[in-house]
DNA sequence: CGCCGCATTGACGTTCGTCAAGTCTAGTGG
DNA sequence: CCACTAGACTTGACGAACGTCAATGCGGCG
């Protein structure tokens, strides 16, 4: 099961500052436990030494703070090490749309490449670090690591093609579809890393579920309730146990009827 | 304003067949007339030689024909030299969306990197002409030429950044929002090209604009004709002619009032 | 203990989808 | 040249899904 984490953080002190585990092990791609999801998917072992050199610094960001925010100079990708982040597009009126959930390993900051400026937010939904990979580094190093250049590419590839996703269900799918289908991709990451296939706790509210999913937060609720009586999960705040999981994959993708 | 092309196509034979312009100019990046919109943008005269090397080879696709398909092995990206495309992903159960639609000078393709097959198909909405580019060539410049590299990635960030649009756009707006976005968009992309501001000819059915903007044609139709009946645009069938653009502007982003 | 943010639930309204009929246009063949 | 057809588009009537507004409940934290 997903636990909260309490590592002591101080956002600003992260850079330069030692680890206070017993043994001070320097905390690098080649040991870091992240290794198989992360940046270095992939790498053969020479090739992950070099990769440590694209990791800058780390940065710690508390729950609430930004890693970077919409307008603000591009300069790194980030690679989160722990917690739990939300990207946010905004229109000029007020608006606003989450447009992902980042977890452990997930790479972050893509966004900025284009215009050499941030376009969205990245909220930490609770404390957070994250490995800062300066981008010109990431581009000089991938000119002589080809498996690493190729990586990037992948982690670009694989992000459009989540949004591409994430239309189908916006542009195509009712309420409980929506929903259903977020709670399965959510779980799915979880237990990837090493987390129960069925239980989780949400790092996000209800509000913010909604505004990623395209509907009013009332709406999640209510769906959330309907799950419940139909005894497909359970939820008591932002702990949810899947009871039923083929019957999730059911509502999401109808055309089985068991 | 734009025109209807009619330029003489055959499908399979367009590699290594010689084109029946007077001169039979070689049409090479450095000498296409969209060099300021395509893959070479920034480069310098030199560089701009080099990736004259990754255009393997031209290949024209029919109005309704596919340049790729879901599941097909993912070999080359794709510059649009004439024509118009949409891309789509499917659910399992039959349920189709659109998620964007190319015309000339844009890049298509990338969502083929992250597993070596397309996720989606590439249909061609009139008769069209691409520059085939082997993703492998384009890694193999991409280490040598600097700003092709930055350049490859800009691309890539670009979708990203697009595709962030389109989420905002079908989970926070309404039907007219939408729509007004919509051809602004569209103008926006054709009078870069050196078309009308005002005046374009649609490409797609009312059904394809609907999947696109998660909304039936019967809405796209209607929210057409409230258009017209406000005296915003003219619509006569696929001819759109754009009478008050501020108007549209305001539609998408309604904070201000005059 | 009391406050505050988050979540739930109900009643009601709006927007958009559904279904159906009818129109327009381009393309085809007599 | 015109009739015919098929596909695309328009329009109306109705209903379902979701949003809005408001009241209430719950839990964590100072």
């Amino acid at each position: 099961m997903q636990e909260a984490r309490n590592i002591p953080i101080s956002a600003d002190a992260a850079a330069g500052q030692h680890r206070m585990t017993p043994q001070t092990i320097k905390v690098a791609c080649s040991n870091c436990n992240l290794r198989e999801l992360c940046m270095p998917v992939g790498l053969k072992p020479a090739e992950l030494d070099r990769i440590d050199e694209v990791v800058a610094t780390r940065r710690k960001v508390k729950r609430g703070g930004t890693l970077f925010r919409n307008g603000e100079k591009f300069a790194s990708l980030y690679a989160i090490r722990t917690g739990f982040f939300k990207t946010c597009v905004a229109t000029e009126d007020g608006r606003d749309q989450v447009t992902g959930f980042q977890m452990a390993g997930e790479i972050i900051g893509l966004d900025g490449i284009v215009n050499d400026h941030h376009t969205c937010d990245a909220v930490a939904l609770e404390d957070a670090e994250v490995c800062v990979m300066p981008f010109d580094r990431i581009e000089e190093l991938s000119r002589e690591v080809n498996a690493l250049q190729h990586h990037v590419h992948k982690i670009m590839s694989r992000e459009i093609v989540r949004e591409h996703g994430v239309m189908l269900l916006l542009g195509s799918m009712r309420a409980e579809e929506r929903l259903a289908a977020f709670l399965l991709n959510l779980v799915q990451r979880l237990h990837a890393r090493g987390f129960s296939q069925s239980e989780l706790i949400l790092r996000m509210t209800r509000e913010e579920i909604g505004s990623y999913l395209g509907l009013k937060l009332e709406t999640v609720s209510r769906t959330f309730s309907k799950f419940v009586e139909e005894g497909t999960v359970e939820v008591k705040q932002r702990h949810v146990r899947i009871i039923d999981t083929d019957a999730l994959k059911r509502i999401v993708n109808p055309q089985v009827h068991h």
